[in-house]
DNA sequence: AAATATTACTTGTCAGACAATTGACGATTT
DNA sequence: AAATCGTCAATTGTCTGACAAGTAATATTT
């Protein structure tokens, strides 16, 4: 979907935007009057409306017309969007800032191997850091990657708090998904210590897998959240 | 997207076994074939494709073909698929129960009220039940549910542990989405009681927001669970 | 007043066409 | 021999115009 600027592009763009402005429940204008503003066939525009109902972002009733269905808050988008934590962060106003980072150049264990769908002992990077919300610390991040994934010297130079950032920007690779497992966990003697709390302290736990477009896993990571600091949400859709 | 047995309905139950049963990466027949193999016109074709497209499931490159592209683990639907969790449950084979089950009918609080976007005092039902994996306590679970949403006596009837499940079965009302919110917590007195932990322990706590295609909130419930149980995950997916 | 038919409008589907892009193949040049 | 440049068939992107099917309000009939 990340096209040059294609008519579908331009297009989603300003149907994006009259769907926006669309007040919830409202009904769009025909097809016809619709395509004739914006410039594009009916056929065309009907594909990209169809991008909009796949989203549940519209509704269509033959004979009667097409509706908006803003679900309240589906602009503040939930986990089902791929972003960095400081990405996020930076969305909602929120202060945030690295504190001490680890790098570690070592062979993958039994585990990460089979994790990253690696050959066993392949060499990884490890990246350990405190993230710290308006100066106190929030999270405890750990990011494990096949070293081929990213020179090590790009790593130490440019890395600012998050690998996703990192590979976005540098464009390559190419991403497509990302699989997050989440659960509950206490705080080991370890991530106690860096978070500034009681070890057995309630932490939210993310275990993520980051692929990119050939179906390659190209970052493995651990996030610890302390309660609070973020709220997660998802928005689940019926089948 | 639940229509009758439409042209587009069946339409995109083959095209996805078609890319279901193509390789990942693989071509799939151009579009002039694929049309006429489906019997449909290329405009309706590329509709339902575009659906595909949305999901990421296909990658469509001008002037080569369209490619399939399975992010290895997209079939086993993570949350953004709403779906109660008994249903989860079976489709994992893993065995269920419903524990002590208590039905209170009372006045909203407050917060319920806002919660709901009710009138403040409005009736509502709480259902709170313990559910038991394997026949042990998995998971604390809280509905709030405003008392013109389902009648008490069907709800008295037919509740086998699910809301979802229940307004699925009755087709009514018709849901769109649920918004769930995602965070970790300690057990409280009366939910360690329940489970049979320490209070204290940690817990996995969703908070959802269930609503009908007309926006309305139609349950409000809280859920608490064990960790280890249930793997709950979410597919991520670049903007 | 209630039931029924009409009618204008909307989305769903179709057929056929041309444009833009890709990738392979062969010819040409270096 | 290698590299470069057209040529061309195949594929997706877009367009036009049309008809089918469903909806909702209006007009008509009972």
């Amino acid at each position: 979907m990340i096209h040059t600027s294609n008519t579908s592009q331009r297009l989603h763009e300003s149907l994006g935007e009259i769907i926006a402005g669309t007040h919830n429940g409202g009904r769009l204008p025909s097809e016809p009057e619709l395509a004739r503003r914006l410039g594009v066939s009916r056929a065309t525009l009907r594909e990209a409306m169809r991008t909009f109902e796949t989203q549940g972002l519209i509704r269509r009733r033959q004979g009667s017309g097409t509706y908006v269905v803003h679900p309240t808050h589906v602009l503040e988008s939930g986990l089902e969007m791929l972003e960095s934590i400081e990405t996020m962060a930076e969305r909602i106003g929120l202060q945030v800032s690295m504190g001490e980072l680890k790098i570690q150049h070592r062979p993958a264990t039994t585990e990460e191997a089979r994790n990253l769908a690696l050959p066993a002992s392949n060499m990884v990077m490890q990246l350990t850091r405190v993230m710290k919300a308006e100066g106190r610390p929030a999270a405890y991040l750990i990011d494990i990657i096949p070293d081929d994934v990213l020179p090590i010297s790009e790593l130490e130079e440019q890395f600012t708090g998050s690998v996703l950032d990192l590979i976005i920007r540098r464009n390559e690779p190419e991403l497509l998904t990302s699989r997050c497992e989440i659960n509950a966990d206490t705080a080991s003697a370890e991530v106690a210590r860096s978070l500034g709390i009681q070890r057995g302290d309630v932490l939210l736990r993310f275990v993520a897998y980051l692929y990119d477009s050939s179906g390659r896993v190209v970052d493995y990571s651990i996030s610890y959240f302390l309660p609070g600091y973020f709220r997660f949400h998802v928005v689940r859709r019926v089948g």
